[in-house]
DNA sequence: GTTCCTGCAAAAGCTTTGCAGAAGA
DNA sequence: TCTTCTGCAAAGCTTTTGCAGGAAC
């Protein structure tokens, strides 16, 4: 399933890609990645900034776009454009898609196999990428309302 | 085929849709949906406001804002974060996917149905929306580089 | 010594907000 | 008259850029 690979195998073979790429696995870069393979799942630049800002106070914001940027560059780490005005990273390169929940915020891996979609109407197209992605409300926020529901009314 | 319907009957009803909710149809609300319905594809707030700049010159990004909104919010418009940093705006509200063209810069329809997909693994969960696109270069972009290649080198 | 990395400050985009005046019912 | 709509200016947020100092090779 997406999302069980153990955080070691993921992060050492990001770091061989950086070395096969000639970039330097400084510090600063292998704290980012290491944020996006364990700590966060699909965090924003901000996100990664917070979550690093206690153990490396003199981290700054640039730094970490910097390395975002490489990282997307290399093809280690993809986009998200969920929720507008406001990029996601994902480690995760392989084909899935993703569920938003508007209630909590978390977003959700999901298992769907893309490659195959328009074919057809797409032929004769060069297909770089593929993104597939559902909003609305997962099924504990939704049986927490219920239940506040029962609570309240 | 998605996209064909002429724009007086998606302009129409839309303009009813309005009324029904008792949403004034004042001048520039209506520039801006017809913008949608006719000139423009999946444009940007900044798009429709260049492209409605000639004709009305007083007319401000504010209201294109307020009226994308409100239009959003009622369901006759959707959203689409395709780029980074960047919302465009969608008419067309049935199911259907778009491929970014990297090259030109354009946004195609994709007729594809997003009803039936992932609902086992997101069975328990609501979805309020589906999105799918693609990225890469389109048909015509590919040929004019190979038109190119063959001409220069 | 040369190249790469990093952080600061400033700037750049896009979008939102507050408010006062204008338009419409 | 009362409500809704509109535009301006300012602010907010995310991201990018230029540059100078620092680290790594």
């Amino acid at each position: 399933m997406i999302g069980c690979d153990p955080m070691n195998s993921r992060y050492s073979r990001a770091t061989q890609q950086l070395k096969k790429h000639n970039i330097r696995l400084s510090n600063r870069r292998l704290k980012v990645l290491e944020c996006l393979c364990n700590k966060l799942d699909h965090p924003t630049a901000d996100q990664i900034f917070v979550n690093l800002h206690k153990e490396v106070p003199s981290l700054s914001k640039t730094t970490i776009y910097n390395t975002l940027h490489t990282l997307v560059e290399i093809g280690l780490v993809r986009t998200l454009n969920i929720e507008a005005n406001k990029t996601r990273y994902d480690i995760i390169t392989e084909d899935h898609g993703h569920f938003g929940c508007q209630t909590c915020g978390r977003i959700f891996n999901v298992n769907i196999e893309l490659e195959s979609l328009a074919k057809g109407e797409l032929s004769g197209f060069n297909i770089w990428e593929r993104n597939l992605y559902f909003k609305g409300i997962c099924q504990k926020c939704l049986l927490n309302k219920n239940k506040n529901r029962e609570v309240v009314y």
